[in-house]
DNA sequence: GTGAAAGCGCTAACAC
DNA sequence: GTGTTAGCGCTTTCAC
């Protein structure tokens, strides 16, 4: 038995060879080709655990015309959000047997040619909100690569899902509403999300028919560190509610009254967006989504584009939009009595 | 103008023809060689723009004879301990141009097979923890695959990064002795991941050391449905303190101990270990570890041996651990006005 | 049941 | 500066 060398990988002509066999019928024995002998496979098997072969990936992408595997494009892991997002879609997606790409972009300037790159290596890809400019989108969809989107606004002919974000948005305003609360404030920038512009637009569209004003949007970065240097500037001056573009921002509020001596719900109430596992423990009234599903989607639906009969004549694109729910905890002003565990 | 084939993606022949040039050229000119007029390029750069040209993966993978991408395979994405890992290590990846694969274990039967083939498509891979046997990582490592171990232990020449787990246990249980808690109790199975093995000794240790004798483990799944289950039990007659492997437990100790009108840390003190978010809005004295850093080191690690000038004879493994911090918080019976924020 | 050989899309010598 | 061509490792006809 020749010394195995530890720096090359061994290739299919080196199982052949030990063998005795030729490459095809390496290739045959190992993919559970019924055209073999059980001896040969035997034979075959044994050579390929002596030298440690793994078929070369690019090898057969090539020789097979397909990666197996998808890609999935987000801004960033931080924050359960994507993480969640991101791990029901490899959940589906092993189970139809795609490995899965990641790329965050981290608001890179090059991030279109990140995922340009990545276009090269994967049968599909989803993305996740505003990650990548539409044009970016347009000329990959224009490959014929299959695509979705997710969190984000629809794109000519892509397959789109998207959580309900107005009209639970509505509901939570008009919630703070019945609790008596009459001046608002929302923190995030509508126009750097689609999902933020929703909530917001919910905000807007409750408070108008109570016959009240709208309040302008005053942006924040997303995260904790957005939501409390937004918060301290405001809470000089607090109005009744703070209704939150997501959790995070809506934490960092939290911290923000904690050190400004500001009660909550007592001074001010606070809203986030959702769900997070913090949100539970600092009582922050919010909204659960389905994260996870999400991603399970997208990884089907792109299973399915991939694996669509005539792919000159897709199937017309598909949209989604996926339920979202109040959960009322304490920071809204719910009388204490009345929180509900969970 | 030809009409643009939807399905079929372009290759570097039809650029070619296009640009009225050789593939070699085409090639040269869209990898920025300098060894093409400033002409010659723009018109293939024009050519490759119109098909939406964007280089196979898998055909440039061969014949380099390397897949600029890495893997890391880890049990699971919920919580926000591996999402961290991970972004860490797909930040750190991007800068030195490979992709990252994830791959997800759950668990599964199948997980060796998966790696297995994970390992058929990276130069490199980071494994996080005990998602795959011992056995797995030899068969890798003996196939010259470079490989890093996170927060698991040693695998015969293996590099491996790990956080500091049994001295920062001790100092946290004198911390709970100094409170003048007495009895204590340990949420998690030792045997089922190395962190907690070393946590656990951690405070058999100081236990030890004071005199007093360590309690046997309590094991449970490491979320907050495995430390609500595991405390409903132990809450009937609570010891003065409870040591959780990880703030996912903790926090379910929280949740019990709310149903069970047992006080934290009037009647229990509570420990955990991570410091996620949850745990700042919980109150929850925990440990914080550089995850994000330990992700970026695999990657880094990882890069460097890739690049490595002479694979035959690789550099001695290499072993680093990554300190990791006490966070006091109220949960662990501090007075109220000494609690500190953070 | 098995082997020979033709690609898959790309890079990199090597010619010119 | 550009073209020709030989692979990279694998799957898959097509012969036998």
């Amino acid at each position: 038995m020749k010394a195995l060398s530890k720096a090359k990988a061994a290739t299919i002509y080196q199982v052949a060879q030990r063998a005795g066999v030729s490459i095809a019928t390496v290739s045959r024995a190992l993919r559970g080709s019924h055209l073999v002998t059980e001896e040969t496979r035997s034979r075959v098997q044994a050579a390929a655990e002596e030298l440690r072969f793994t078929p070369n990936r690019s090898g057969r992408s090539l020789a097979e015309g397909r990666h197996a595997a998808n890609g999935i494009v987000f801004p960033d892991l931080t924050g359960p959000y994507y993480a969640e997002v991101v791990l029901g879609y490899e959940e589906t997606a092993a189970t139809v047997g795609s490995s899965v790409l990641i790329l965050a972009t981290h608001g890179r300037p090059d991030a279109a040619a990140a995922v340009q790159e990545l276009a090269g290596r994967v049968d599909g890809m989803a993305i996740i909100s505003q990650c990548v400019d539409d044009d970016v989108v347009r000329n990959i969809a224009a490959t014929g690569l299959p695509l979705v989107l997710l969190a984000r606004d629809p794109v000519d002919g892509v397959d789109t899902v998207r959580t309900r974000n107005e009209r639970t948005a509505r509901t939570l305003t008009e919630h703070l509403l019945a609790h008596g609360h009459r001046s608002f404030a929302f923190l995030g920038d509508p126009a750097g999300a689609p999902d933020v512009a929703g909530r917001y637009a919910g905000l807007c569209a409750a408070l108008t028919a109570a016959g009240r004003d709208a309040p302008a949007p005053v942006p924040c970065r997303l995260d904790l560190d957005g939501g409390l240097a937004a918060a301290r500037a405001l809470l000089r001056h607090p109005p009744d509610a703070v209704v939150c573009g997501n959790d995070e921002v809506a934490l960092g509020v939290h911290l923000a009254a904690e050190d400004a001596q500001v009660s909550i719900p007592g001074d001010v109430a606070v809203t986030g967006w959702d769900d997070l596992m913090a949100a539970r423990f600092a009582g922050l009234t919010t909204v659960a989504q389905p994260m996870r599903q999400l991603g399970a989607i997208a990884a089907s639906w792109l299973h399915d584009r991939i694996s669509e009969p005539d792919p000159d004549h897709p199937a017309s694109p598909r949209r989604r939009v996926l339920p979202t729910q109040l959960v009322v905890r304490r920071s809204c002003g719910i009388h204490p009595s009345e929180v509900r565990k969970s």
